[in-house]
DNA sequence: AATAGCTATGACAGCGCTGTCAATTTATTC
DNA sequence: GAATAAATTGACAGCGCTGTCATAGCTATT
């Protein structure tokens, strides 16, 4: 009862071929055949379908996209902007969640290239970082996209931000409204983003001719915990900034809520900035000032660059644009 | 290059149709044969090509999942859950976000279905009350299982918990802690979920023979500033509670910030539960006693009505266990 | 006018698997 | 042990599409 290609080419009294042709957009169509064809479609309400254009062509149109357990938020995000890519090629998003802790997590990974031959594969962080998936990809000769990397990936090319610049633009947003005296809390060391994030803040400080004050820089987990942890540290010293920057909302968050509870209110008594904008950053109370990510983009940019021809592949990194979102949790600095 | 089913037809020295059986596991081949193709297929390295298979079968081994903007935490571990059901049967899960609020958000559900022929589809809440959704689909007729839906389903079996006995549960856990003045605030009285949890909280107050002081019980919107606000109305007033059931995480956390600005802590001045275990709920300090909704078991057991033997169909909805997780934010009240 | 060099189209096989149905082997019955 | 029933197995076509290559129709060139 469904609609195939046959039905299409009698209407339009053209070949299947030719329909074909068209439904590909490939280009040696006339014109005039091609809207014959196209209007024969339209009026059947004809859709190809994928697992005979696949089996035909071996290709799967469809793409993957492989996560650990990040933040969800992150991995929806990429999930909304590849898929946007994905609709404007015909193509569609498969998902692989997995979990490096397990000792199965590369047979799910063998198994999805086994079955389904997709077409490309999204690499979000921290599995772009890990050899063994990486090698098993180029080994089956399938193309990735690794998604903010820290290690390096040949010839391939990386979607990511610049850390270090939008750190760099924060710390200068809160010397701009007057702060001099302000505080930094590290992420998690193993991620790269936290270096990246401190030497931006580093450098933009140094730029501006302040002074690091070393008891103000504490080392953080990227957790509300251990943001709250750092925060009392920074805080209870007898000397405090009267800024905090802290190199995720997580953390940010933690320390508005150690900061109310030292009885200091945010951000009348002291200027707190996250980096994210996850929702948690606008869902607390105040609004955290912050650094959107742009990992919507990312995902479609990732998607866009599996699926679009390879032109750009030449070029080794595609870094997207951040944003500072000025919120109520960072003012000028009081009298 | 790739191996299909012929190599290892001709290496077990079967026909192609018995390795196609003992491949989808049909239970018409003897042990012998069996285990001689399943060696070949492991020695040679043998995955079947889904698209050649869904060419031949009309089915096409993916099984979508339709999304809007729900917290991207629920909607992770509903795709955890059902890839889980998905690798026990071979399917892979295929997502799709909408957004409902754009006017083209069916197109991309009808292209969906037209090139991929999905076989099943989980939809996730709120999408499983759009009657447009609903309709189309079983227009279509592809199978689907709503999660948590507020609406009526028909003979479609619904998978879903029970948030008024867990309300209850929690409302009598508090009051088993030593607890009579408690306070409750209410979800976003457009879910249907706040009535049910509201429902639970008054049906376990009335039950223990506790009077439900309305000063105590305020209106929310499941967020962090809303429950902050009604926290805030709770506790100014000149009665206290000494215990509040805020009836999501995002409300409860709102809570646990007003009070510490309001120089009350939490759990000793005030005791605090919220609903859900977001992860919120265990990043905060104190981490907050709350309900573990099952929401990854609710994915599973979605993806797996659809892929097993109807057997179950009869049954019209799967209430899937919750758990209380006691943490910190709730003890005994003091003296 | 004859040739070459295009572009536009079509015929046909076959991608890798499963459904159908017939053939074969094995088990069961009297 | 023949007859019948049941369990295994295989031959073959065909799912709906695209790749390959041949052909037809044109324009440009000499």
């Amino acid at each position: 009862m469904t609609i195939t290609i046959t039905d299409v080419a009698r209407r339009a009294g053209v070949s299947m071929k030719t329909v074909s042709r068209v439904m590909n957009n490939e280009n040696s169509v006339s014109e005039k055949t091609r809207q014959k064809v196209k209007d024969a479609a339209r009026e059947l309400n004809y859709t190809p379908n994928l697992a005979a254009r696949g089996l035909a062509s071996s290709k799967s149109y469809l793409i993957a996209m492989l996560y650990d357990i990040p933040s969800p938020g992150y991995t929806i995000d990429i999930q909304k902007g590849a898929t946007r890519a994905c609709r404007e090629h015909g193509y569609h998003l498969i998902v692989e969640p997995l979990d490096v802790s397990q000792p199965d997590f590369m047979d799910h990974i063998e198994n999805l290239l086994g079955h389904l031959r997709v077409d490309g594969v999204i690499l979000a962080p921290p599995l772009c970082d890990r050899p063994e998936v990486v090698q098993l990809l180029s080994r089956r000769n399938v193309s990735y996209i690794p998604i903010a990397p820290s290690s390096h990936h040949g010839d391939i090319p990386v979607v990511k931000m610049d850390d270090e610049r939008a750190a760099r633009e924060m710390t200068h947003h809160i010397i701009g409204l007057g702060h001099k005296d302000i505080g930094f809390i590290k992420g998690h060391p193993r991620h790269s983003a936290s270096a990246l994030r401190y030497q931006g803040f580093r450098e933009a400080m140094r730029s501006s001719g302040l002074r690091i004050n070393p008891d103000w820089v504490v080392e953080g987990e990227f957790t509300y915990r251990s943001g709250a942890e750092a925060g009392r540290r920074i805080l209870e010293g007898a000397e405090r900034p009267t800024a905090i920057f802290a190199s995720n909302d997580d953390m940010a968050a933690g320390v508005v809520s150690i900061a109310a509870r030292l009885g200091l209110s945010v951000p009348e008594d002291i200027s707190v900035c996250g980096f994210d904008d996850t929702p948690l950053a606008s869902s607390v109370w105040p609004q955290l000032t912050t650094i959107r990510q742009p990992v919507r983009d990312m995902g479609f940019k990732a998607a866009e660059l599996l699926l679009k021809a390879r032109e750009e592949h030449n070029i080794s990194a595609f870094v997207l644009d951040h944003e500072l979102v000025a919120r109520e949790s960072c003012v000028a600095p009081k009298e």
